[in-house]
DNA sequence: GTCTATACTACGATAGAC
DNA sequence: GTCTATCGTAGTATAGAC
């Protein structure tokens, strides 16, 4: 082998290894951040259940803000990406309860990183993040675009602002009824997701 | 003026001012605990807007749980309040919507103590509290005998689960809808309020 | 019951050896 | 880039004088 084969792959092996480290260390805030949320998690948490020193966590991240940033940004890569694989032939309606059924199935999992709902340092990080504002405006694009298709077509309420319906569906990804019905223990998880699809499309007034 | 009647009198006053001053250290919980929520708020903050020392404070309430646990009583209290004065001849829905929209009044106004949603440390406590889970059942029971009522003559939907109508109202006391409607500052508080109610009660389809 | 001053702890972040 | 050890600070809670 020469040099010019040799140190493309080591170096490329090293890069594999380095992001795989730092995928790892992002699947565990995630999982942490879904559990406690950001204030409540402890970079000392992190840095355990990754087996790492929490000093060598910040070789990788400056902060642990920037720590659940990384978190965000690949939330909203896979929302990205599930927004993408959802099939162009559905009706807008069906596409817009895809995604929210999507969402509200990671919430359940707790899979769905939560950030605090108040303001806080957090919210400066993810502002200045063009990664995340990248990935949330296109993720409210492709939104958008469906909710006013399916209002255009009649089967989103029209009289309703575009923006409160794109907020209502985000604002799945944190409802805590889900959580509420899943401690109670009465019902499967199919069957929250139903009721809880019903009560965000259908309302609670009988029909 | 005989001893018979000055002691109790100013017993009766020492009590008065300590009510006072300790419903004045609630309130401010209460707003800081609506601004910044419970682990963002910190004791020296709540001692700092009283106008007393923090010592002092230790002296009314044994810990920052039980601090956050007497405006969360508070508030149950209010909402009972509310719900005693609602005509009683008005329809169950017509109820359910009455308190629903009062308390998304409150939460627009910076007034409704918002707590994690995840489990901590304040969980426990107000778990404890027999005051505020007295509360806590008053105002379920007096909400989940309107659902019933309602979903009996048919203006509620009769298919879900009355504990998961409770808890999609629960839930609007802490919507995030509605502080990010708020933010767009493109909607006046009572168009916010409207368009909450709709997505609440008729849902995101068209009728 | 109010204050000033302080103890104690948890946690984010860093230094420096390897 | 990993570690151990430590710093600095913020924040809950308490001691003790008045």
């Amino acid at each position: 082998m020469n040099p010019e084969e040799t140190k493309p792959q080591k170096k490329s092996f090293k890069v594999q290894m380095l992001a795989a480290r730092e995928s790892a260390i992002i699947e565990s805030v995630n999982r942490l951040l879904a559990d406690k949320g950001f204030d409540a998690m402890t970079v000392d948490e992190v840095a355990a259940e990754v087996g790492i020193a929490k000093a060598s966590l910040y070789k990788h991240f400056p902060s642990k803000e920037e720590l659940a940033c990384a978190a965000m940004v690949m939330a909203m890569q896979r929302a990205q990406a599930f927004i993408a694989q959802v099939p162009a032939e559905q009706a807008p309606l069906d596409k817009l309860k895809a995604v929210t059924r999507w969402t509200m199935t990671l919430k359940l999992q707790g899979q769905m990183p939560s950030l605090p709902s108040q303001n806080s340092s957090l919210r400066a990080t993810l502002m200045g993040s063009k990664a995340y504002m990248d990935g949330l405006m296109e993720v409210s694009d492709a939104l958008g675009g469906w909710i006013e298709q399916a209002q255009a077509q009649g089967s989103v309420n029209p009289s309703l602002p575009a923006v409160a319906v794109l907020y209502t569906l985000f604002a799945r990804a944190c409802d805590p009824v889900l959580e509420f019905l899943k401690m109670g223990e009465q019902h499967s998880d199919e069957q929250i997701l139903d009721m809880v699809m019903s009560t965000c499309f259908d309302g609670l007034n009988a029909r």
